[in-house]
DNA sequence: TACAATTTAATTGTTGACAATTTAATTGTA
DNA sequence: TACAATTAAATTGTCAACAATTAAATTGTA
């Protein structure tokens, strides 16, 4: 039923989008990404900086390479998204002086501010996700299980 | 333990990157598209050229609100990469006649060819998901359920 | 110490994603 | 029929993602 010569309409099963794990875990993401939009807009943030922001409110100064293993990017994403981020006063950007060589990003007190009036953000955003307690659970598990296993 | 206003180090836990659903599942599909990568460029295929392929090699001839509906793209993304299907001869893009505001986008000869080479990259990745078919169908349900929630 | 190797960010170039707008064709209706 | 409203795709502009390269600082070692 499900081997990859068995066809309908000519097309091996394993070749057709809903039977693709990749497929739904895409426009799944899009989806949720997505609905970040209106709950950011009025913090002028877009998801990547949102992202950022959440770990410099768990840590308060970080280098970039360090940001890029936390939120899987490189410099080459974050570089403009920081500059960003700067140019809204959210963050400060410094070399370090022990290495020259390492950016240190900080929060500014505005940006640090910004942590208790966004709380209602992943408030609402949970709620739009109709998933069990059980399921959302089960659904962070095997995310993290493909995520390990990849990296 | 998870209420709102429940701290460590000063962040509530729903400000913590882990115990958003929305970052795991960003990351995990970040993840799952750049595996794709090195299976996809002997074919000379971006991860979006090849959801396009696939849903032509399922539909033969579709236009492009049709093919954005399902792949949950607009035309402002789909135009250049059908452009580049084309440039490769995979597709062509033509007008119907009844109705000349539709594109109908269709197979060439090579790019009905082509499924058949690439039925080894579905089964390259689903060895490289480490998922027992039991999770696999499990975290298919939870995405789609999301998914059809959201829209 | 000198200089090769490594490390860190930034830059460049390509592709993707999407909002907002534009253009052209078709449909609805006064 | 005339023309307003709607529809489909393309265009424009902004941000994101990432490979590959570059520039600068630091580290390792002959």
């Amino acid at each position: 039923m499900k081997s990859r010569d068995k066809k309908t309409n000519d097309v091996p099963d394993c070749l057709k989008l809903d039977n693709q794990l990749c497929f739904p875990l895409y426009a799944c993401a899009k989806a949720v990404t997505h609905r970040y939009r209106p709950l950011l807009d009025p913090f002028d943030l877009t998801y990547t900086q949102y992202i950022t922001m959440m770990v410099l409110w768990e840590k308060k100064a970080i280098n970039v390479k360090e940001l890029g293993e936390k939120l899987y990017l490189d410099s080459g994403t974050l570089t403009p998204v920081l500059k960003k981020l700067e140019s809204k006063h959210y963050i400060s950007r410094h070399r370090s002086e022990q290495d020259e060589r390492n950016l240190i990003v900080k929060l500014t007190e505005e940006g640090a501010a910004l942590k208790e009036k966004i709380v209602t953000v992943p408030e609402q955003m949970s709620c739009c996700i109709d998933l069990t307690r059980e399921e959302a659970v089960e659904l962070h598990k095997l995310l993290h299980k493909i995520i390990t296993t990849m990296k």
